[in-house]
DNA sequence: TAATATGGTCACCATTTGGTGACTTTCCCA
DNA sequence: TGGGAAAGTCACCAAATGGTGACCATATTA
């Protein structure tokens, strides 16, 4: 396969590309997916929005390429699952909920593209939920099922629950005030009385394997 | 005071006013909030848009007022609270959490507004997250603070995590598939799960007081 | 019953937004 | 070096959307 050394027009084709992905990065990040006008994205990219028509065909092929570029599992999956578990799960697990708290804490991007797919039927975004829930089940079927036998759906809908919970704590935390249970979201304190009780709830549904 | 029957015209009116409030309903419920346009809710109601901005003052305060009227605490406050709380308020939370989840997925209305609220800074709004964290306060100082005494933070933030997972839970069954964690979220099976599960962690919750 | 006030309609305008044809500029290569 | 291909710009159009003045119809009232 040669390697032919691209044109000044091919990498000045390319460099506006990334410019108009870029901008609707920004967009979403500052602004939300409801500002991912064309007028708007291309005025952010610095560029003719018919760039956007040429290269992508559209604003709505544009979008769905920024989203497939985007892969919010590699912060969890791959390499950070463990070869040698003894526990069940239960420190993995617990790592895994405290990641994703955290994580989607510091990723307005994160944040907004969640939201995102609360708010529209995208199969960019779908995909986004299919592919999570094949990660999931991977580790589920794996780890936990075998660990909690007859319990395992109850190992599974406490995790669906803890999952929410940490998804939708953060994406408050933006608009209404931070505070949630009398608990302040944007402060350290906050925020580690949560991980706290993640932690706990997680350790005492492993304590009903234990019995 | 005097109650001056209203005259034909001014009944006229409040029937106006009550179409346009319904039709805000109609395409909150079967659009979501970003529907809401001044034709589009003209048009629904079958009136002219102009009696919007006569009657209201615009499309803004038609929304507020819209709002305003709905009171998504009254299947939760109030007449539910029992006097005679013996175990902590152990049951009643289970109760409230379920109610919640329950009432959530039979209600896109309030999907919709908790979705709205998710994604726009509006005074109305924000006034529902106020009186809602208002009435959670009475709760957790009155009845749960006494009864966890040095641990009241982690049952505040145990309830933060189950009632954003209950939100969260009925959010994505709508738009995503309705699978999470392998669960089916539209079956009663799996929300029976979830139910049990949220069950299951208030009374584990509740267990670190009678050690 | 005639004047007035008000609910309600319609036509119209300005702005925003998505989308495209025609043009210019620049690079590549025969 | 000249012609073609492709990057990039600009002007323009159409539809959607927010907003308003002028008008009509009817109930109330002097």
């Amino acid at each position: 396969m040669e390697q032919k050394s691209p044109s000044s027009k091919e990498q000045s084709k390319e460099k506006s590309k990334k410019k108009l992905l870029a901008a609707v990065g920004k967009i979403l990040k500052t602004k939300g997916f409801s500002a991912l006008k064309v007028n708007d994205i291309a005025a952010v990219a610095g560029l003719d929005k018919k760039l956007i028509y040429k290269y992508f065909g559209g604003t709505d092929q544009l979008l769905d390429t920024y989203l497939s570029t985007k892969d919010f599992w590699s912060n969890v999956k791959g390499d950070r699952i463990p070869k040698d578990i003894k526990d069940g799960g239960q420190e993995f697990s617990k790592e895994l909920v405290s990641a994703q708290f955290d994580y989607m804490f510091r990723s307005k991007e994160y944040q907004k593209i969640i939201l995102w797919r609360l708010s529209e039927q995208r199969k960019s975004l779908q995909r986004l939920t299919t592919t999570q829930e094949e990660v999931g089940e991977v580790i589920l079927q794996h780890i936990t099922d075998p660990h909690f036998g007859d319990n395992a759906d109850l190992y599974r809908a406490v995790m669906a629950i803890l999952v929410s919970g940490v998804y939708y704590l953060n994406l408050t935390t933006d608009v209404n005030g931070s505070i949630f249970c009398g608990l302040d979201l944007n402060e350290k304190s906050g925020r580690a009385k949560i991980e706290e009780a993640l932690h706990f709830l997680i350790d005492q549904t492993y304590a009903i394997s234990k019995d």
